[in-house]
DNA sequence: GTCTATAGCTTGATAGAC
DNA sequence: GTCTATCAAGCTATAGAC
């Protein structure tokens, strides 16, 4: 057996989506043997240092993600605003208009190590300087346009947290939509 | 022996902080008992269900301290902008300027019973409520003032994800200082 | 009300066969 | 590359003495 049970990709999907519901601490190894088919040992082969890798590459793979659906799309061609709705719809797909938290948010609960903390830092001050571009390209000055990425950062998380502790995906749903007012500005 | 070892608020106390820093499933007993100095037997023998009750108990207060430091400056004498400034100050105090995350938050992650997540729900909506409640009387419509709370609550969780995750406070002592703002209007 | 001691299970991680 | 078997350490929880 020299094929492999289940693909890079596959793996890491399933290791984002357990890390994402459990937090690092909750993912334990019985979750993601279950989760993957994957004994424990299968496991350590792919990843030798264990649990903290598996986060480290779900967390690689996120920054991926982010540069590739979000500061991909913002940087692309077209109006700012319609750049801005692109990136929504993504986000919208992947946290499934709200229901799925953010693995920024569950993998900084606990304890984890600094790198992990390190990670989630770069992928949001990323995220951040993407938009906060975008705003400058709206005719935005630097601390303009900084403050409203803040604040467009806060509202994505912050209508995360609350449209999954209220069960009520409004909140994250709004939050997108207004996105490209927030960022641009009303009259564009 | 009959006297404790540490009184029921100040065990409490205790108990928040470890939850608040390490979330349901990091927070150990051995975190536990470090950091309360009781052991393990005394632990339940305050707390018979183990980590749950303690979990509950915490949230318990942590929604006594909602209502006495949110729910009352909102309701009390004294112009709106105040009553919030007000609100705000709490907030700050609590959350050491964004330093420390929230326990509706970190409670959240894992795979945390049933009661526990009732209870988060339960917290969310009486702040939410609240502060409906005030920009109601600010003269805004019922839906418009609900917005604003909605508003108003995803800045406040988010600007403390966004302040933990960057170490920086600016996020949310910005939040906290626009709150008045965002739920009673810019005019009065 | 707190302690020591301990049960019993789960955890993260490893060794070695195939 | 995956498996079974296993390890020590950590976990939650309990029993019983003081």
């Amino acid at each position: 057996m020299t094929q492999p049970k289940i693909s890079e990709d596959q793996l890491l999907e399933k290791l984002t989506e357990v890390f994402q519901e459990h937090g690092y601490e909750g993912a334990s190894l019985s979750l993601i043997s279950d989760a993957t088919g994957l004994g424990r040992a299968s496991l350590y082969h792919r990843y030798p240092g264990g649990k903290t890798d598996m986060a480290l590459a779900v967390l690689d793979r996120a920054e991926q993600w982010l540069e590739s659906h979000v500061l991909g799309p913002l940087s692309g061609p077209g109006r700012p605003k319609d750049r801005i709705r692109a990136m929504s719809r993504r986000l919208r797909e992947f946290y499934d208009s709200g229901r799925r938290s953010c693995l920024l948010h569950t993998l900084a609960v606990g304890s984890p190590g600094d790198r992990i903390r390190e990670h989630i830092e770069t992928s949001l001050r990323a995220w951040q300087a993407a938009m906060q571009e975008i705003a400058r390209q709206a005719g935005h000055s630097r601390s303009e346009a900084q403050r409203r990425a803040s604040e467009a950062l806060v509202r994505i998380q912050g209508s995360l947290v609350v449209s999954r502790g209220l069960g009520d995906n409004k909140p994250f749903t709004r939050a997108l939509r207004e996105l490209p007012d927030l960022l641009v500005g009303d009259g564009r």
